[in-house]
RNA sequence: GCGCGAGUGGUGUAAUUGGUAAACACGCCAGUCUUAGGAACUGGUGGCGCAAGCCGUGGAGGUUCAAGUCCUCUCUCGCGCACCA
């Protein structure tokens, strides 16, 4: 045996050299080509802060380059860019603090960046980094922009167009065949119509079709920062009212010209993609969630005696004849028509006022406490059955959902239910559950008898139990229960009942607890079936004075007293407990869930679910489709952003920069801070403001809506990504990146991604293939990584005292990938120890060493796991399972050579710097880097011999090991000759074997 | 409130998808060595019990020869939305 002086592992050396080395040979450039297939690794590209990184930033960087590199050495072409997303909020807060022009603020900022990453040993092609600040780039960023306001969305051929489609089809037969999304207050034109406006009449028309729109709306205004903020740049601040996400500013509202992308168009188009996409399902539900789509109707209530009409849209046309009142919003336009004609206007317009005073936090701090002001003299008629209701105005009804008026079903809708309430106004059920009595269930052929009861609940305070009653009969426990006679009313006959079976008389105040529900079984006694339609009466006991009960009572029943756990446990009702326990539990509350249509004429006893569309024709309502998202605020009141580059003229219309034009740069100006007067800093540059042009720029989202494209081919100049580059690359086969992003990058990327493939500027419908969520990485104290709690750990410190690469497997070893963790620099010791030990191996290399069977076995198993661990983004396990080797392979003396080098190309995604030092130890010319993953050969995983438990009732009572493969009768001998198997079984008779080749043996006695 | 997800040793976590629960690592305990270190190596380490053995994956039931895994109910935590009719 030959020994080897083996330096000790000094990784500064090691990784210092090998990075000089990658860059040095431009390893990591990556160029078409079609002999290859391709694979696009992506991360979120950050936002060059200047705070530099902290130990968490890596974790997806360092997921994406073991993928990276894995796929490399699986023969794939692999495209790993990295780049910076300059413009937005951040940099320039920034620049602002630190006083400096924000351009050289992201050039500092990028440098240290960079200084960071690099330490680390990312696999990247920097020749392809992209800054969405660079005029080069965002030259692109306004053409993109620019095609999105010279297009409308056919709904007709789903997908975009361009205007001047339009605009011919306007001048040959106006708009009446058009299907566009577009904005709801359109009018019909004909031809004529159309030619006879004139050119801003034109352009505010087109303006409603355009994808990228002008107009008004009401924006979280931060006075503070002087500028216009998103929803996901807003956080609830310590008093609970919004500020800022940067510096913690107030945020309030306020009304102001915008311009606006019209995402709405996709909303379909982006519900249906995920469907096709491999996402976190997390993920997938949160954009579900946010585009919210419902369908319901539209169904039209006339008002007594007007010409107006109310439009109202539900989901729940099956309640339509339970509606007891409608509400319009306060926002509503029909409000405002309808002033003149009632007798309460002031204190209508006093509530109307009193509601814009409150901010969107108040309205919505208060869900549960519901306002509103009646309508007086005027009745909204009930299409379904001409009944005639009051119409109020409530805030709980929101203006910008639906059509901004709703019916209101109090029995069937929590919000109805609780204004209901407050004003007293009458609750009409229309459906009760139904439920068929599994003990006692109908019997075919018996006649059907309609009933209606009540069950009745009575507590005693003092005790806490409550009353049932014990057939003597059947051993059946109930509560007291009975028929209701004509014209009798719900609680009286509970009384009477209480009375008639208990003798108890002396109860407080009775409350209905909830609605009917209707119930199937069959009434042995009168050999029928019955349908019941049961309440809930509960009182309590106020004394125990009793009434002696006839003996007729008493022979069938006796009174017994339960506890709430009897009452859980189960009593014989119409219907399962169940249903009156929640109703026990909740006391008197709406009945909202699905069941059988009553008290709705020709509908009574259809399922509520088929009634939804026959009610809906019925009353000759619509079926349509609302969604919660609204189109997307593409304007931010700031220096630092793109510019739109639009032109606005004289006359009150817009033109747009032409092509040849592009790219608007930004101007200089004096100060880049907002003016704080609501309008850009922008709009005090005096040429600026003179040529016209738009003073508006575009929100941080911009240019990383479509960065993924440009890395393709980022030095193009003619488009913004070449047909040869996107055909070869097509799509980001994968994307690692943030959750935070759910609902703003990853959803407004899919929406520009969409929009080019309508124009055949992409060929993939969707831009992101895979996408997998990053877990964050908190501090050792649980919480997020921040200066302000004094838990940052720096990577250049992680780096500088163990190495990139103990970093990179340890942040890969710590847990799953999606998964949230919490650092701990104690535990990465364990990742620094196995790389060390790693290193030590080399001393036991033999060169031509036959391995035992037992090593080779579990070799090819290792590079399986591994493999299939990384494709999958399970790098933990795929550690693991390294560790597991080695720690086999510390207990041998000697390794063959060949062995070891397929140790070290597995590693080396996670440990590059290391296993290119040790590659390169053993006499590798070429880098690890390309070489290819060796193969594993799955007839020699399979080890000669395997553990089989053996199991006695389920129990393992011995272990035997035999040969692989074995079949049942030979595995069953041996089992019955093992000492610990016969103990178990003695005297017993075997009344069953299950037996799963190379798993288990079960023997069942 | 609604939607989604997760609960496993002292800790991070794993479990071939229904087949020996706790692999791997941290920590801890004991030992070895010594140029005394916040080093390395070896062994041990879920709980109860002297032991045979019993118990054990948030809780309660169930299905099964067999359940961390499937079903029903329930509790707790995290995330998202939040009066969306």
């Amino acid at each position: 045996m030959k020994t080897k002086k083996l330096n000790i592992y000094d990784h500064l050396k090691i990784e210092k050299k090998w990075q000089k080395y990658w860059i040095s040979k431009k390893i990591y450039k990556t160029t078409e080509d079609n002999k290859k297939p391709s694979c696009y690794v992506l991360e979120m590209f950050p936002y060059p802060s200047g705070v530099g990184l902290h130990v968490g930033h890596p974790r997806g960087y360092i997921a994406g380059d073991v993928y990276s590199r894995f796929k490399r050495m699986n023969g794939f072409n692999v495209l790993h860019p990295m780049g910076y997303d300059a413009f937005g909020l951040p940099a320039e807060q920034y620049a602002i603090q630190n006083k400096i022009h924000p351009k050289k603020a992201v050039e500092e900022n990028i440098e240290t960046f960079r200084n960071q990453l690099d330490l680390i040993g990312l696999s990247y092609d920097w020749s392809r980094v992209v800054n969405t600040t660079d005029p080069k780039y965002y030259k692109w960023t306004q053409w993109i922009f620019l095609k999105l306001y010279e297009s409308w969305y056919n709904k007709v051929s789903n997908k975009a167009e361009p205007i001047e489609d339009l605009i011919n089809t306007f001048e040959k037969e106006g708009n009446k065949s058009i299907d566009a999304a577009c904005d709801s207050d359109l009018r019909i034109f004909t031809d004529t119509e159309w030619k006879s406006l004139s050119d801003l009449e034109k352009h505010n028309i087109l303006m409603k079709y355009r994808l990228a729109f002008e107009g008004f709306s009401e924006v979280n205004w931060c006075p503070e920062m002087g500028t216009v903020l998103a929803n996901d740049e807003i956080v609830d601040g310590s008093d609970g009212k919004p500020v800022s996400e940067r510096g913690n500013h107030p945020v309030e509202k306020k009304t102001l010209r915008q311009w606006f992308l019209r995402i709405t168009a996709y909303a379909d188009r982006l519900i249906e993609g995920l469907d096709g996409i491999d996402w976190s399902h997390h993920i997938k539900e949160i954009q579900k969630n946010w585009i919210g789509k419902s369908v319901g109707s539209e169904i039209t209530f006339a008002i007594k005696g007007m010409e107006e009409k109310i439009n109202v849209f539900t989901t729940r046309a099956d309640t339509l004849f339970g509606v007891t009142y409608v509400v319009l919003a306060p926002e509503a336009d029909l409000v405002k028509k309808l002033l003149p004609k009632i007798s309460n206007r002031k204190d209508v317009e006093k509530y109307i006022a009193g509601v814009k005073l409150k901010t969107d936090e108040d309205r919505m701090s208060t869900v549960k406490e519901k306002t509103g002001v009646i309508l007086e003299g005027i009745k909204a008629i009930n299409p379904a059955n001409q009944e005639e209701v009051p119409v109020f105005v409530a805030d709980y009804v929101l203006a910008t959902y639906g059509t901004g008026m709703v019916m209101a079903v109090p029995a069937h809708d929590d919000r109805d239910f609780a204004f209901a309430k407050k004003y007293n106004l009458p609750i009409k059920e229309v459906i009760v559950p139904e439920r068929i009595d599994k003990r006692n269930p109908p019997v075919e052929g018996k006649k059907i008898v309609e009933r209606k009861n009540v069950h009745v609940v009575v507590k005693n305070p003092k005790t806490g139990m409550y009353i049932g009653l014990r057939y003597k009969k059947h051993n059946w426990t109930t509560f007291p229960m009975g028929g209701i006679e004509d014209g009798e009313n719900l609680i009286d006959s509970a009384k009477r009942e209480l009375l008639e079976e208990t003798g108890y008389k002396n109860v407080t105040e009775g409350v209905v607890l909830g609605g009917q529900v209707r119930a199937e079984y069959f009434a042995a006694h009168k050999d029928q079936n019955r349908v019941s339609y049961t309440n809930l009466v509960y009182f309590e006991l106020l004394d125990e004075e009793k009434e002696k009960i006839s003996d007729e009572e008493n022979e069938e029943h006796e009174v017994i007293w339960l506890s709430e756990k009897d009452i859980n446990s189960n009593l014989m009702t119409h219907a399962e407990m169940d249903i009156w326990l929640e109703r026990l539990n909740k006391g008197d509350v709406a009945y909202i869930n699905d069941g059988v249509i009553v008290n709705s004429r020709e509908f009574n006893g259809l399922n509520n679910l088929d009634a939804i569309k026959k009610i809906t024709d019925f009353v000759r309502g619509e079926i349509v489709t609302k969604y919660k998202m609204r189109d997307a605020v593409f304007a931010r009141q700031r220096y630092w952003g793109e510019p739109i580059p639009l032109i606005h003229k004289k006359d009150g219309t817009i033109s747009v920069v032409s092509e040849k034009k592009l790219p608007l740069e930004l101007p200089n100006v004096k100060s880049y801070e907002a003016i704080g007067n609501g309008e850009s800093p922008l709009a005090g540059v005096k040429d600026w403001v003179e040529k016209g042009y738009e003073t508006n720029t575009m929100p941080g989202w911009a240019g990383s809506s479509w960065y993924f494209l440009r890395y393709m081919d980022p030095k193009n100049n003619k488009s913004f990504v070449g047909e040869k580059a996107l055909k070869y690359w097509k799509q980001v086969d994968m994307y690692i990146g943030g959750a935070e992003h759910a609902t703003g990058h990853l959803l407004y990327s899919r929406f520009w991604n969409k929009f080019l493939f309508d124009y055949g500027l992409v060929l993939e419908d969707e831009p992101f293939k895979c996408y997998k969520n990053l877990g964050m990485i908190l501090g050792s104290d649980n919480r997020k990584m921040s200066k302000r709690w004094g838990n940052v750990v720096n990577p250049d410190e992680v780096v500088k005292n163990v190495g990139a690469d103990t970093l990179r497997v340890y942040e890969s070893f710590m847990g799953p990938f999606e998964q949230e963790i919490s650092w701990s620099t104690d535990s990465m010791v364990g990742s620094r120890r196995f790389l060390e030990r790693v290193w030590k191996l080399q001393e036991k290399v033999i060169e031509r060493f036959v391995d035992s069977s037992d090593t080779e076995a579990l070799l090819h198993k290792t590079i399986k796991k591994v493999g299939e661990d990384i494709d999958s983004f399970n790098a933990n396990t795929a550690i693991s399972s390294m560790m597991i080797l080695l720690n086999h392979l510390d207990g041998v003396e000697s390794i063959s050579e060949d062995l070891y080098l397929n140790y070290i190309k597995i590693l080396s995604p996670f440990a590059p710097h290391m296993c290119e030092e040790i590659w390169a130890n053993l006499g590798q010319k070429k880098s690890v880097v390309l070489a290819d993953w060796p193969k594993y050969d799955e007839s020699k995983i399979k080890s000669a011999k395997v553990n089989i438990p053996v199991q006695i009732n389920g129990r393992v009572r011995a272990t035997l090991i035999v040969d692989t493969d074995l079949d049942q009768a030979t595995v069953e001998k041996l089992a019955l000759e093992n000492s610990d198997v016969q103990k178990w079984l003695e005297g017993k008779e075997i009344k069953k074997k299950i037996f799963v080749k190379n798993k288990i043996l079960n023997l069942v006695i």
